[in-house]
DNA sequence: ATGGTCGGCAACCGA
């Protein structure tokens, strides 16, 4: 058996949380860790820590200040491919190909950085909130049957900033009508994930009927004790991989290190051979 | 009902 673990975390910036990040990938050991919200332009990107800690092969598309995307690995990238969603010059997207020199058959792997879509979950009052629905809409048009994004053996994670399910939020009635879990996303979240034939691998895992969360607020005393999370972040598989994924969890023990993200890591393995 | 905290980067924007 060919194993492969794969990694999404939304870093809140790698250079300032490099050594965090060093010490995740000393402890879980993924073969592939996709971060977001790298906040690094390309060439300020932090290569030498990766590479001393073996993860030689780096893939990022950054720009100053906000944003960014990268996908660090143990094992070579075949391909890389960065597209500009919506066309506005925002670095949110990345997609990498591993085949670890043909022991296995190719697996794609897309790393998404969804727009927030800022406070008011309405299209016309907040041009925030368009773009995040025209994201996922394009989105949608790359994956679906024909689709220049579809594959077969393929994973897509990252951070899509919407919780679809009832027990992804502390309180569906309460987040109802606040951005991340309003019936608009959700909606559209869940043609994303029928057009491009997508399986929630975490969900498969982890029921829904127990609550689970993958990103809490820095604006609380205690994160832990109020609890008011949502899962934000995300790994689906094609059907080919779903049946094969194991481990899967959310390390929320991270979200208690020093000077943390507010986003915790997300972690499932695949069989790949 | 409201405000609460971060990071980047140099005044606020985005989350």
């Amino acid at each position: 058996m060919i194993s492969l673990k794969i990694v999404t975390w939304n870093i809140n910036s790698v250079r300032l949380r490099i050594g965090l990040v060093a010490k995740f990938l000393a402890e879980f050991k993924p073969d592939i860790l996709c971060l977001q919200e790298t906040k690094c332009p390309n060439d300020k990107f932090p290569e030498e820590p990766f590479k001393a800690l073996g993860y030689g092969h780096i893939a990022f598309f950054g720009q100053k200040g906000y944003h960014g995307v990268a996908t660090v690995s143990r094992i070579p990238i075949d391909s890389q491919n960065r597209r500009d969603f919506c066309n506005k010059g925002d670095a949110r997207y990345l997609a990498t190909t591993f085949s670890s020199e043909g022991a296995f058959a190719p697996v794609t792997v897309h790393n998404f950085y969804v727009p927030a879509g800022g406070d008011v979950p309405d299209v016309n009052a907040n041009p925030k909130f368009a773009h995040k629905l025209e994201f996922i809409d394009e989105m949608t048009r790359c994956f679906s049957a024909g689709g220049d994004l579809a594959t077969e053996r393929q994973v897509l994670v990252g951070d899509l900033n919407i919780a679809p399910h009832q027990n992804d939020v502390w309180s569906h009635k309460q987040l109802l009508k606040v951005v991340s879990h309003t019936p608009v996303e959700v909606e559209r979240l869940g043609k994303l994930q029928a057009a491009g034939r997508w399986h929630d691998v975490v969900r498969t895992h982890i029921p829904t009927d127990t609550k689970l969360f993958t990103w809490w607020s820095y604006r609380s005393r205690d994160w832990r004790s109020s609890n008011r999370g949502r899962r934000l972040d995300h790994i689906w598989a094609s059907a080919a991989l779903e049946g094969r994924s194991s481990n899967v969890r959310v390390i929320d023990a991270v979200r208690d290190w020093e000077r943390p993200s507010d986003h915790a890591p997300v972690l499932a393995e695949f069989d790949v051979s």
